[in-house]
DNA sequence: TAGAATTATACTCAACTTGAGTATAAGTAA
DNA sequence: TTACTTATACTCAAGTTGAGTATAATTCTA
């Protein structure tokens, strides 16, 4: 068999999390308050320890139990990121290998400033308020310049920035965040060493240590995806909750906004939720408090939520 | 940072490709003509080499490209697998952890024995000619018998294979063949050392060496979910075909039947296809060759086919 | 060589889903 | 009491889906 011989260079297992959690219309990730004083965020993450680890969700509810201590929801992991150059670049040091996975919490808060907005790292990803300003202003012409002379990204680029008419696909977070670093327009390009990044990056937003903004990236693309055809979106909800309350937790995290009276029927309409009899008491005419069935989950896995858009919150009545 | 010290025991990657095509109604998987004579088939594999490979895709197609030399079409990561227990289980051996990977073709054909049909391995996933009787005589009690003991086992044996009045769900593969490893009615829960596995498998189904049929499980699963938002079925069929042939390419890697009208009118709507004139001759009335039009790929990424039932082909008139 | 068998393609129709509203109800704040 | 705010109910046209019927163009067979 073709094994690798004693003598060749280590391989080390990296399990990285992005959890990520919503609090009153905010996107929320948690990050690692580090001792060492980088200015640079960075998931939990720590090495596969086969020894220790029968499997790597045991490792990596290790790592984030010691790093962060959070109470994870769904775990699921995402991909297997492995290229030369995206990650811990000493010369001579093992390769090290990334595998990213995704949590989910309804445990955010205020609490700790470790909860940050996952929209600060991906600002280009929140249509809330209509279409962000700084995609016609910086990324379309920094993007159209580098396209000029990588003619054969043209057409993902279209795909995944929804250019010539298409439409923007809001699960295409990693396609988007791949398509800037290629072009030397995030600041992680420059760190990596790639011939053609700006020294200062060209496009705003946060950047994460080592490949982390990169599976950030993954993890948001995965769950936009994934809320339309599973309910996950549950695990980000409290006990009870209002279909606003929903609905608005929908929309933080597809970044878009929704109509509100076929939000309100499709969701009643799939049977994932029980009323209450209990209100919530704010402004204005008090709602309904729904809780999810959790038998159903089960039952039902296929009918998740199919979303239609609605106006942009700016131009709501 | 936590980094494991070197002293402690070496990680290798195993990279793993299942690479699937069609060929005339039969859904085939590449194994290896492997040199030594083990009855049970394999996937090409070969390790991961940071040093030699800077991507695992290049990496992979190396292995391929040596073992038995398709031609890939579509590549996509599937999985990384790393539990103890199902893999090279020598005391004292570095821990394989392997990455398992989906290619497509339409280079398959009897030249060679190494195409084998994939309902071989799962023989209770072709409905083509209705649900097979395997189910009903022999799954569901050896099943049954076994939820008695793992009651908390019962909701996700639901869900897999559509008991109780659900759906069988024609994407959840790899959930029926991991609940029917855990219940030890495979032969390779045996060949780990499960204490409930039966020494004979329960359940008819080829068997593959290491983790190999749960990758091509995983494959399978993959590929049926993702043909129903994504044109990836044209990665499986020749330059021009027709629409019955498309349609039975679909049948085939779905496991059901498709009425046909609809089919037809789902699929011209799609404006993936575009005529070229010609016609086919066989036995009955001549019908169009169609090609693909790859530069719609780009432009419609998310209209796939959505599929609708039809009757099994044995209550056909 | 006519009719049977076989396969392809066109068209219909009711049920359901979706997008985009209008209308009304039930609270709080001035 | 009136304005404001938020929740909820209902409508309606357009599109999609499931399940046909109808008809056309071939080959096979007696």
């Amino acid at each position: 068999m073709q094994h690798s011989k004693p003598g060749e260079p280590q391989i080390l297992i990296d399990l990285s999390t992005a959890i990520i959690g919503t609090d009153g219309g905010t996107f929320q990730c948690r990050l690692v308050k580090d001792d060492t004083e980088t200015k640079i965020g960075r998931l939990p993450f720590g090495p596969f320890v086969p020894d220790q680890h029968r499997t790597m969700e045991i490792g990596l509810r290790q790592w984030v139990g010691e790093q962060v201590g959070v109470v994870l929801g769904h775990v699921e992991q995402l991909y297997t990121f492995a290229d030369r150059g995206r990650q811990h670049t000493t010369p001579g040091a093992p390769h090290v290998v990334s595998v990213g996975y995704l949590a989910l919490t309804n445990q955010t808060g205020g609490q700790t400033r470790a909860w940050r907005d996952i929209y600060n790292f991906f600002p280009w990803e929140d249509w809330r308020n209509g279409e962000p300003s700084m995609l016609a202003d910086i990324i379309y012409p920094a993007l159209d310049s580098w396209l000029v002379r990588h003619t054969e990204r043209r057409a993902s680029a279209r795909l995944a920035f929804g250019r010539d008419g298409m439409p923007w696909g809001e699960e295409y977070v990693l396609e988007r965040y791949e398509l800037l670093y290629e072009a030397g327009l995030v600041a992680e390009a420059f760190a990596d060493g790639r011939e053609n990044a700006m020294p200062t990056p060209v496009v705003p937003g946060e950047a994460l240590q080592l490949d982390h903004r990169r599976i950030l990236a993954t993890a948001v693309g995965r769950l936009r995806a994934k809320l339309k055809y599973r309910p996950v979106i549950f695990d980000l909800m409290p006990q009870t909750f209002t279909l606003t309350q929903l609905q608005h937790t929908a929309e933080t995290v597809l970044g878009v906004t929704l109509h509100k009276q076929n939000f309100r029927r499709l969701v009643e309409k799939s049977g994932f939720l029980e009323a209450t009899g209990r209100m919530s008491k704010a402004r204005g005419r008090p709602a309904e408090l729904f809780k999810f069935r959790h038998q159903e989950r089960s039952e039902r896995p296929l009918a998740g939520l199919r979303l239609s858009s609605g106006r942009t919150r700016s131009s709501e009545a």
